[in-house]
Formats: structure tokens, C-alpha cells, sequence
DNA sequence: AAGTTGTTAGGTGCACACAT
DNA sequence: ATGTGTGCACCTAACAACTT
């Protein structure tokens, strides 16, 4: 892609923009280029790139794109980055993959299909993805697709390791050429690569299949700068005793006056994780250290979840590196979003990534932690195709419609906007579900100046979620009269959203502490259960929350006994996360290592099991007195899946 | 210690597959 | 066509833990 054509600068269509990280890598690579269209569906990241780049990318369905349409552009070069859930390693987990049967695989299929339609096609292409993507039936479309076009391609799977960069984060690349372009090492051509020497046009001594690029990656990991080269000089470690941040669930308070008085070690203390999760996810945290000369890749969901998300930064260096039973005197805490940016940016600056070829490969796009930094405080928010809108205070109002001085309660408006995307839904009353299952339902009426919702049951919802004047609610319509209603306080940095009850708060503090009664996201409360059966089985798994996939899930532990023809979920298990459940004979599933059961709820003497059980211990050879950890997950608040994990194995 | 509550084991009936 | 075995669904009693 180095290769230069001609003077004249490439004309780029970039399809599934994001933030816009491939287009920065584009421009920090030094190839004269100017990119006449972007493509995304997402409206919040098209703010950012718009911000970014002075351009709003196009917002339409990158499906009714044609021929006619792309050729318009006479783009040389195109860059995509299309979705890479259908390939992740989860997906493939739980059996769910789709691959090209995926919507979101389609329409990249459906891009390339176009591609011979077109009058003038793209001379170029460079298409990333995740590792996965390669042994995927997308994969072999595409190239099937690029081969009858008169394409040649080399494909790649790097990680930033390979170029001095503390950040493992292996990725797929696929470089293609129209003939008769071609590739300044030919013999590589449709092959795939695990070394960056090709890009160099250096083929010597480098590794060419992944036996040996793992071979090499002690030798890759010596080469790279520190961790502490991109750490943020303002959020400095604090050397010392480990101090009381422990007892509490956000670290920024109920610390000791004297670091709350210090600016600097306060702005530590907000990333400082605390003790209740270290205890809780220690085991399957990746702690860093500033020496450390790797970091592994932070997702979306960094600072939310601990497990999986994101290296954590050891703030005080051990003298045993990584002993779990040290983790909590070494002041663990999360890289801040400037810090993510920060290494995000050393790789631009890295003596070896500074060619061009190279840059926009790994300037692709840095997930979550350069999206926070990049739209500052605004929340992340997920399905942004639902009508949706947001809530916010001026100063000096509260959330009470009962302390509006103005003759009606603005906050209490449904925009009509927002109405006309299911009119008769919202003709006489919304119900609103918070992410910890609770719901109010509320009343409508309307006047001259616009649908309202009633005051009684609004203040009822405010007074519930103890709303502050710093608080922005987002809401979102999921189906006729149901909105998702996402709670977003203000910390000292940024807006957190609210993933479980809140805790009335000191009007002064800022930070709302989740509530882990009717919910236990990130600390559930002891292991449910009054009976000796459930505390008996909790008590043969150490630290069953460990195996969840979704922290915030509820789960019981169930061991076996001699029937086992239905699941029972006891009623304290019910009572404790407020669980609800679909109708006798409803439709569930089991969720299996490598498969999903279909199976039915069962309502007997009003507790609620599944059948099927028996089945499943055959099949997997469970036994009396053996312990599984059961999942749930919910959807619509309905306990619709339990997801099954066997500590045993 | 008695009462209450929730879970589990035992028992029964039904449906289905297979052998006679 | 009938008998037998098996698995599942469902109900209920017994038991264990907890509460008063």
C-alpha cells in the first residue's frame, strides 16, 4: 500500500469510519490522500469524527450503497473496518457464530459484491478485522470475491508488539492490489503473514507462520518500550502505605483527608480499582507494571468491567510481581483515557511503525479508551439506531417537578420527536427499566405544550434513582410503550452510567456508590440462599462470580442432587435480583461451552425451573454432588437463558 | 422447642420406543 | 396388538435450616 501510483493524492472511501482512527492513521502515514467519503452508521461516533475531521461521515445503511453509487467517487483506495463481533472469540465460544450469516458480516460481503459492478474500482483495499476473521466463511467470500475481481492480496495478523509498542492487540490486515499493481515481494502474495518485515520489503529473518512469530515474541517484548513511557505524568504513582480506599467502591472517596486535599493523588484516586473487585476478579486481572513491556488490549468496556477489559497498572511495584496475594498493596488502578491515547500516539512516534504502510495498519481503530478521551465526558451509548433522547439539568433546577417554578415541568416532556417513533405506544403511559431491572410505569397526559408524563409517578422515578442536578438520563425506545432509561451521575472527571441501584448520596458528593442489594453488578452480596443445599453448593465453588461472563448477571450455584429432571431457581435466588420469568412452557436456552439447548420455563408451586436438566448432566457427565454455576441472562427483564459454567473441569 | 419456609427426594402418571 | 422399559413432567411429603 506504500506504493506510491502517481502524484496525484489517492481519493479514499472509508466504510465503517468509527471515530475515524483508520483516517488518522491515514494522515499520520504521510501518503498524499484525501478521503472523499465516509461511511458510518453510528451517530455518536460520526460527533467525534466530525469533531475530529471537520466532516460528518454519511449515516446511511452501508447495504444500499450501489455500484452506481461507489462509482461516483472514483475512490483509488478503499479502507474498511467492517464489525468484528461475528468473528470474536466469545461468539465462537458460545456457538453463536454466524460468520457471513451475520447481519453485520452482510454488508461487507455485500460491498465487495458491488465491486465488479463498478466502472472504476478501487485500485487498492485494506480491510482489518480481528484474529478470527481469517478462518471465517466472510474470510474466504472476501477472497474469493478479490481473486475472480483480478485482486492480489497479502494478508497479515500483527500486534503492536511487533513495532516497539507495549500493546498486545494482534489483529488481521488484508493488503490488495488490482492488477497489474502489485507488491514489492511477490512471492508473499496471498499468503498469511505474522511478521511486519514484508511491509519493509525485508523477508529475511522474519517470521512467516505463527510457530514462529511466537517463537519471536520474547525477543518482540525486549525490544518495546516500557509502560511507563505512556503513562500520564499527572496521575503519578503514589508510593506508600496502601491507605483506607478500600472500603470503598469508588476510591475518589471516603479516602483519608490528606490525599483528598493533594489534586494529584486525588486525580489517582478515581482510577484506583477497589479492594472489593480486587478480591473478587484478582485472579483474572492482568496487572502491568510501569517496567512492564506489554499491555493487552482495552475494550469497551474498560472501567466497567475488570475481567477481561483491559490491563490494570500496579501504582506501587511489588516484590513479588503478579503474587495475587500482593494485589492489594499495590494500589492497582486503570489506565486513564489520556493513557490509552498516549499509546495510542507513542506508536505513531515509534522509530520502526514510521512508515507509512505500517501506521495505517495500526492506527486502526483503538476501541473504547481513545473514544473516551476523544468525546471527553459524553456517555457511550449502544444501540443507536432507537429513537432516542437525553435529560439534563440547568442550574438551579432539580429533578422534582414539584420545585419547577415554571408553570410546567420541562422535564417531564416527552419530546414529540421522540413520540412520533411509536405514536399509539404512547397515547397513555411509558413503563421505564433501569439496567438493574427495576421499572416504573408512568402515566401520560397531554396538553398544549406536549405529552407529559404524570407528576406523581415521575417523582416516584426520581425519587427512586435519587436523581441529582449532575445527572443526564438518556432515554431509549426498545418496544411500543418500554424505554430503557440509562442513568449517567457526574464524578469528579467524567459521567459514569449507572449499572446498579443507587445509594442516596451527600448532596456535596458527586459519586454515587452502587447499591448491591437489589443488584449485584460488580460486588454481589454473599452467595444467595437461607437453605443448606445453596450454601452447601456455593460453598464447593471458590469465588463463582469468577466464572461469569457478565458480572452484572445473576447466578446461584447449584449442586447436584439426586433428581435433576428440572432446575429449580429457589426463591431466595428470585427474591434477591427481583427475577422475573416467562410464562409456564415459555421458550429458554441452556448455554453451553459449544452449544445452545432449547428447553422450556417451568412454573411449579409458583417456583420457576427448567427442564431439560437431566439431559444436560448426562451429557456432560455430571454427577451427585458435583457443582455447576448457573448465569442468567435476561432479556426484557425475563429470565430467557442460563448460562452454564462447570468449575469442576 | 415449636413453627415457618424453602429445597429436594420420592412417587405417580403419561408418552414414547422397542421387543415380542 | 400388546407388554415392557425408559424418560420426563408434575405433585407432594419429608427434611433441613432458619426464625421466633
Amino acid at each position: 500500500m506504500a506504493e506510491r501510483v502517481e502524484e496525484k493524492p489517492w481519493r479514499v472511501l472509508e466504510f465503517y469510519s468509527g471515530i475515524g482512527g483508520m483516517r488518522y492513521s491515514l494522515m499520520a502515514s504521510g501518503v498524499v490522500a484525501q478521503v472523499v467519503e465516509a461511511f458510518e452508521i453510528n451517530d455518536v461516533a460520526n460527533d467525534v469524527y466530525q469533531h475530529n475531521f471537520g466532516h460528518r461521515p454519511h449515516q446511511g445503511n452501508i447495504q444500499s450503497l450501489t455500484a452506481g453509487d461507489l462509482d461516483r467517487y472514483s475512490a483509488d483506495a478503499w479502507l474498511l473496518s467492517p464489525p468484528c463481533q461475528p468473528y470474536t472469540r466469545q461468539v465462537l465460544w458460545l456457538g453463536l457464530q454466524k460468520h457471513s450469516g451475520d447481519a453485520r458480516a452482510s454488508s461487507f460481503l455485500k460491498i465487495l459484491e458491488l465491486i465488479p459492478h463498478t466502472s472504476t474500482p478501487p485500485r487498492m483495499l485494506f480491510v482489518e478485522n480481528v484474529v478470527g476473521f481469517e478462518t471465517s466463511d466472510t474470510h474466504m467470500e472476501m477472497i474469493d470475491t478479490l481473486t475472480k475481481s483480478d485482486y492480489v492480496t497479502q494478508e497479515f495478523i500483527l500486534s503492536p508488539l511487533q513495532f516497539g509498542v507495549p500493546y498486545s492487540r494482534p489483529r488481521y490486515f488484508c493488503l490488495a492490489k488490482r492488477k497489474p499493481l502489485s507488491f514489492q515481494s511477490p512471492h508473499n502474495n496471498n499468503k498469511l503473514l505474522w511478521s511486519p518485515g514484508p511491509l519493509y520489503g525485508r523477508d529475511d529473518q522474519v517470521e512467516f507462520d505463527k510457530c514462529q512469530a511466537e517463537e519471536g515474541s520474547e525477543n518482540l517484548l525486549q525490544s518495546c518500550e516500557p509502560v511507563e513511557k505512556f503513562l500520564d505524568l499527572t496521575v503519578v504513582q503514589v508510593n506508600g502505605e496502601p491507605s483506607s480506599f478500600d472500603e470503598s467502591e469508588n476510591g475518589s472517596r471516603d479516602c483519608d483527608g490528606q490525599e483528598k486535599d493533594d489534586p494529584v493523588s486525588e486525580s489517582v484516586h478515581q482510577y484506583l480499582v477497589p479492594l472489593s473487585l480486587i478480591e473478587r476478579w484478582g485472579n483474572a486481572m492482568d496487572i502491568v507494571y510501569p517496567d512492564s513491556k506489554r499491555c493487552c488490549c482495552f475494550t469497551k468496556s474498560y472501567y466497567r468491567y475488570v475481567k477481561g477489559t483491559g490491563s490494570l497498572l500496579a501504582t506501587v511495584q511489588p516484590k513479588v510481581k503478579g503474587k495475587e496475594s500482593c494485589l492489594k498493596e499495590q494500589r492497582l488502578r486503570y489506565f486513564t483515557p489520556r493513557e490509552i491515547c498516549n499509546a495510542w500516539k507513542q506508536f505513531k512516534c515509534s522509530s520502526r511503525g514510521s512508515s507509512s504502510s505500517v501506521s495505517i495498519q495500526f492506527f486502526s481503530r483503538l476501541d473504547c479508551g481513545i473514544k473516551r478521551a476523544a468525546s471527553d465526558s459524553r456517555p457511550m451509548m449502544d444501540n443507536v439506531s432507537k429513537p432516542r433522547f437525553c435529560k439534563s439539568l440547568s442550574t438551579g433546577e432539580t429533578w422534582s417537578s414539584k420545585s419547577m417554578v415554571a408553570l410546567f415541568s420541562i422535564e417531564r416532556i416527552i419530546p414529540e420527536e421522540f413520540v412520533r417513533s411509536a405514536p399509539v405506544a404512547f397515547e397513555h403511559r411509558v413503563v421505564f427499566s433501569v439496567r438493574w431491572g427495576n421499572s416504573w410505569q408512568l402515566w401520560l397526559q397531554r396538553d398544549k405544550n406536549g405529552l407529559f408524563m404524570e407528576e406523581e409517578d415521575w417523582d416516584e422515578f426520581v425519587s427512586d434513582n435519587f436523581l441529582g442536578p449532575n445527572d443526564v438520563l438518556l432515554f431509549i425506545h426498545v418496544d411500543t410503550m418500554f424505554i430503557e432509561v440509562q442513568i449517567y451521575k457526574q464524578d469528579s472527571y467524567h459521567l459514569k452510567e449507572i449499572t446498579s441501584a443507587p445509594l442516596q448520596t451527600d448532596p456535596q458528593a458527586e459519586v454515587v456508590t452502587p447499591l448491591p442489594q437489589t443488584s449485584p453488578p460488580e460486588t454481589p452480596a454473599p452467595a444467595p440462599a437461607s437453605t443448606s443445599g445453596a450454601r452447601q453448593a456455593d460453598a464447593l465453588v471458590n469465588n463463582p462470580e469468577q466464572y461469569l461472563s457478565n458480572p452484572s448477571n445473576p447466578f446461584f450455584v447449584k449442586k447436584l442432587g439426586k433428581k435433576i429432571d428440572v432446575l429449580y431457581v429457589s426463591h431466595l435466588v428470585t427474591e434477591r435480583y427481583g427475577l422475573q420469568f416467562g410464562p409456564h412452557n415459555s421458550p429458554m436456552f441452556y448455554i453451553l461451552p459449544n452449544e445452545k439447548i432449547e428447553a422450556n420455563t417451568k412454573i411449579y408451586g409458583g417456583c420457576a425451573c427448567f427442564n431439560g436438566w437431566a439431559a444436560i448432566c448426562r451429557k456432560y457427565k455430571l454427577k451427585q454432588g458435583d457443582a455447576v454455576v448457573c448465569e442468567l441472562e435476561r432479556s426484557g427483564g425475563v429470565v430467557t437463558a442460563v448460562r452454564l459454567h462447570f468449575p469442576n473441569e
